[in-house]
DNA sequence: ACCTGAACACCGTTCAAGT
DNA sequence: ACCTGAACACCGTTCAAGT
């Protein structure tokens, strides 16, 4: 069965079909869009381009680690041009981390993959970092505070998006979202008097409580409210921070 | 080769080996945490407990994905006893995060997957979201202003977390992290100012650009600039929150 | 250069059968 | 109840060969 070719085509004819590897890349982001990151495979995607897996290998010159990074990287590719900052480097941050969410949604599957993975999160990535680095400059910060303000708000915001739009496992029994709703109502009063009390707001609306993957049920209200409280908190912690940093020596390539 | 039996045992013998649940739990995370996620497999886990694959399915009752959901199940349980709160919610926010973070710090490859999966993040760490509901109550928030607070906290945290702990593509070209420092060093002046002028602080050592799992290179000052500056900011503009959304109606079950 | 074709060493999972 | 044994339908990846 392994070398059964992927469908009739001109009978035995061999090569020039005339694939790119942007059409691979392509068919690739659409697959992984359709069946999610755990069910996508060469093989089905040789499938769908009507090849032989091998073929996709020619055209990558990688392994699917490294076509799952470059698919990735198109998500975060022009989120926001150079030029284009706001006045306030609060408006700009909320704009940045609003249109990241954005583009992330169009393909649930793969931005779920940018908090998984270090290689899906790489210097493909520095125009993202340096508008961050900018905005974050603009409010005064610098040094080793600067670096964990960029880290904190990259790594709070891409997380929650991250944890936001991971799928239901793929692998798991039909009656899970059944039983997890019942598992809720379970929840014994005296042990947990404060998430019975917010049930109704919260269940299958907010982390640890919900079964729906935030691509089916999105939590912009609390998205907005991550954002606005970071921005705020870094902005009211900001002279503390940098207080301490430099009463520390503040030499560049030490640590605070 | 299917029916290799695992290793010589006293010749086909069958049965009766005393396998439980617990021991074929405590192997899979001794696993994981040798070989990360992906290439774990219930195959080699057989091997090592000198079993056919099927035995293992026998004692778990499920997929593969449910073992990977009970496995996470084991980090957040007992990270902080009802009774053990701090007289000052910030104070029990702080801790129990820090708490949660080192617990995860030591099983990196299962606290990256609860971020990853939604089924990793059910109703078993129900008592954390207890904790968390109490303290943000304390602190005056109630209603949707509530879930929301509660969804930026977890999912920011928990985020970061898991992006932090984000392995290395595990196919990936063994040059690669050669490659991605020297693409560093190639980002041209004029493109990513502020970028090169931090470099020294930030190669290796925050997200986007650094190569290395947060397993080997801890971003630990960043890490406490998020939870102070999203405590601090969530305690700042609740005021404004419950106003708002008491002046939409407030109602439960409504939206803000 | 671009692709076929076959092969290797794996998977997860099911189902029947043994003790 | 607890496990063996065999089988099914897949994978990713490599390597040689065709045109």
């Amino acid at each position: 069965m392994t070398g059964t070719p992927p469908r009739k085509r001109s009978q035995g004819r061999a090569a020039a079909i005339g694939l790119t590897k942007a059409q691979v890349l392509k068919a690739a982001i659409d697959l992984v869009d359709e069946l999610g990151a755990e069910a996508f495979s060469i093989r089905e995607l040789s499938r769908r381009l009507d090849v032989y897996p091998t073929a996709i290998y020619w055209h990558l010159g990688g392994s699917k680690a490294d076509l799952f990074s470059e698919m990735t990287a198109t998500i975060t590719s022009d989120l926001m041009r150079p030029g284009e900052f706001c006045a306030d480097w609060r408006d700009t941050l909320r704009e940045l981390f609003r249109r990241y969410r954005r583009a992330a949604q169009r393909h649930p599957h793969l931005a779920n993959l940018i908090g998984a993975q270090v290689s899906a999160n790489g210097p493909r990535h520095a125009g993202l970092a340096e508008i961050v680095l900018a905005a974050l400059r603009q409010a005064g910060y610098d040094g080793q505070p600067l670096a964990d303000a960029m880290s904190a708000l990259v790594g709070g915001i891409f997380g929650f998006v991250t944890m936001e739009l991971a799928p239901q496992a793929p692998g798991a029994r039909p009656d899970w979202a059944e039983s997890f709703s019942a598992a809720l109502d379970d929840l014994p009063e005296a042990e947990f008097p404060e998430t019975r009390r917010a049930m109704p707001l919260l269940r299958n609306r907010a982390f640890v409580l919900r079964w729906s993957s935030g691509a089916e049920v999105p939590l912009d209200s609390a998205f907005e409210m991550l954002v606005d409280s970071l921005i705020a908190g870094l902005e009211l912690r900001r002279a503390g921070a940098m207080a301490a940093w430099e009463a520390a020596g503040a030499a560049p390539g030490r640590r605070g």
